[in-house]
RNA sequence: GGCCCGUUCGUCUAGGGGUUAGGACGCGUCCCUUUCACGGACGAAACACGGGUUCGAUUCCCGUACGGGCUACCA
């Protein structure tokens, strides 16, 4: 029987989940949804010291304006295999079953090593010129673990409450080869692979440990991950064979890694270009430091999802400008890169653009209306939406509107040097006066009838420049449409506007 | 350093033994426009390098270089 499709993500709370995790969900999701199948949000906080407080509710929040909504897991009604948060499960001892199960079979051991000792080890290797100490094969018959010491002085120590780790025994000398479905076959030697701790001296498993029994125990079915796990995955080979469970275990898939624009390296918090590494605005208690968000900076989810499954990933033609439900429909891990992808700040803008012109008018002066308010601005909706309509064709973002176009709320108070130096001559100022008289004698105000004025004008004074109207009345020496914007001014603003620009010239 | 992964225009990418190497962002020129834009047309711009294999390699193989990741009782 074909296995339930079933994919998890499953993040760590220590900090806010930027778009490399976004990403990582989001060919999850798509993948699941794609194969009708479950998608699940597993929080892993098995490291105490770094849990970060409101991660977890982030996370939550974040995958909720993304639009890709686990079906399962914590925050989103668990579902049969509750609990979902790692450090529950762990006081129900599911962790610590398998870890005794491979110590039975003899794949794992207890080392007592204290973190002083190990640190001496790895200082001896070095000094010996070993390029990289680990603790392995070789290594572990000169510790303080249930390998070396005898039998009984174990026992002793376990009853008297010494502190140990569980780690696995890998071997020394052993091909290990496992298939990722984006990256083909991999192969690695064991001998370059360490004794993983298991399980931590306070009873929490690492996430080597954990993943694995809670992929198992979910009854997961693809195990999607960025690049950074491509190493450890032999271990994790290991122990599913170790626990007799390599037959159920997921297909694996670890995604390229997102790149900073400029340079190289992995994308971090912040970056030069500006442009947010965050869905929504994260706030770090911990550090104190916030960061601003994709949400705030004026992005639509649409927008962002969409520019995110085509960093690393294509549908094979040229579409670029997809739905979520293209994206589902057509999404496939073998058509995930397996390159790193730089990421495009201009062509993330351009994303959101090509959304912004999918919306209407209306809907755009509903997304504008709040923005204005907060700006003290208090404008109708039919104003709003008309200014809308007129400033959206060069925007990228409903939140760069009011820049766009301030000066049909805010009457000009200088104009622009270049413009006035080049065309305002000794005649202007009369060209000027007369046409601000016509104006305010227009009785029908409207686009049509304003244009028709200009053009009826023109023979008795002379060449109107568009230009030099637009920045007495703006201030600007670029805009919006003319007519249209002198005609939503209205006509008291504008022969006032005009007005006060040629008493000051 | 070691190990693993990768390498097509500046960037995101399509392609794949024989192509004028395609698209998108950005950039430039022109057209449209009594202003400002949108838009349209066109253009510059790439197979990292060296060896094989082959009639033929950007495509397959091997090296080199470069980039990235990992190298914790972190994930």
């Amino acid at each position: 029987m074909e296995k339930r499709v079933r994919l998890r993500f499953a993040p760590s709370p220590t900090g806010g989940l930027h778009m490399g995790g976004v990403r990582t969900a989001l060919f999850s999701y798509l993948y699941a949804k794609k194969h009708h199948g479950d998608f699940i949000l597993r929080i892993e906080d098995t490291d105490q010291t770094r849990y970060v407080k409101g991660a977890e509710e982030y996370i939550i929040n974040a995958l909720k304006w993304c639009g890709i909504e686990p079906n399962e897991g914590v925050g989103f009604g668990d579902g049969p295999y509750a609990p979902y948060r790692q450090s529950e499960r762990k006081e129900l001892g599911i962790y610590k079953r398998y870890a005794d199960r491979l110590i039975e079979s003899g794949h794992a051991y207890l080392a007592f090593d204290t973190s002083e000792e190990l640190d001496e080890m790895r200082k001896r290797l070095e000094a010996a010129k070993v390029v990289a100490p680990q603790y392995n094969a070789v290594t572990r018959q000169n510790m303080r673990n249930s390998l070396t010491l005898p039998e009984d002085e174990v026992k002793k120590l376990v009853e008297s409450g010494a502190p140990y780790v569980v780690r696995l025994k890998v071997p020394r000398n052993e091909e290990i080869r496992f298939h990722d479905i984006i990256r083909g076959w991999v192969t690695v030697n064991s001998s370059q692979v360490d004794d993983k701790v298991l399980l931590k001296s306070d009873g929490m498993p690492t996430y080597h440990l954990a993943h694995i029994v809670d992929d198992i125990e979910m009854k997961i079915s693809h195990a999607v991950r960025g690049e950074e796990w491509l190493p450890s995955a032999p271990s994790h080979i290991l122990i599913y064979r170790y626990l007799g469970l390599e037959s159920e275990m997921p297909q694996l898939a670890h995604l390229p890694l997102i790149l900073k624009p400029d340079g190289n390296g992995k994308l971090s918090k912040r970056d030069k270009s500006g442009l947010p590494m965050f869905p929504i605005n994260w706030h770090d208690e911990r550090t104190g430091e916030s960061y601003i968000g994709y949400r705030e900076s004026g992005f639509t989810p649409d927008a962002f999802i969409n520019m995110l499954a085509l960093l690393g990933w294509n549908p094979g033609d040229n579409r670029e400008i997809m739905t979520k439900d293209e994206l589902i429909a057509n999404f496939s891990f073998e058509r995930v890169n397996k390159s790193g992808a730089k990421f495009d700040p201009e062509k993330t803008k351009w994303f959101n653009q090509q959304y912004l012109r999918m919306q209407t008018d209306e809907q755009l002066a509903d997304s504008a209306m709040p923005l204005l308010e907060a700006k003290g601005i208090k404008k109708d909706k039919a104003f709003v939406k008309e200014f809308c309509r007129l400033v959206k064709e060069k925007a990228h973002f409903v939140t760069e509107f009011y820049d766009l176009g301030s000066y049909f709320f805010v009457a000009p108070t200088s104009y622009d040097e270049k413009v006035m130096a080049k065309k305002w001559n000794e005649n202007s100022k009369s060209t000027y006066t007369k046409l601000t008289e016509k104006l305010s004698g227009l009785d029908n105000w409207n686009i049509n009838s304003i244009h028709d004025l200009f053009t009826a004008a023109e023979p008795e004074l002379g060449k109107i420049d568009m230009q030099l109207v637009r920045v007495l009345t703006t201030g600007v020496a670029g805009g919006a449409q003319l007519f249209d914007m002198l005609a939503l001014l209205g006509k008291e603003e504008v022969v006032t506007r005009l007005k006060n620009a040629l008493s000051k010239l």
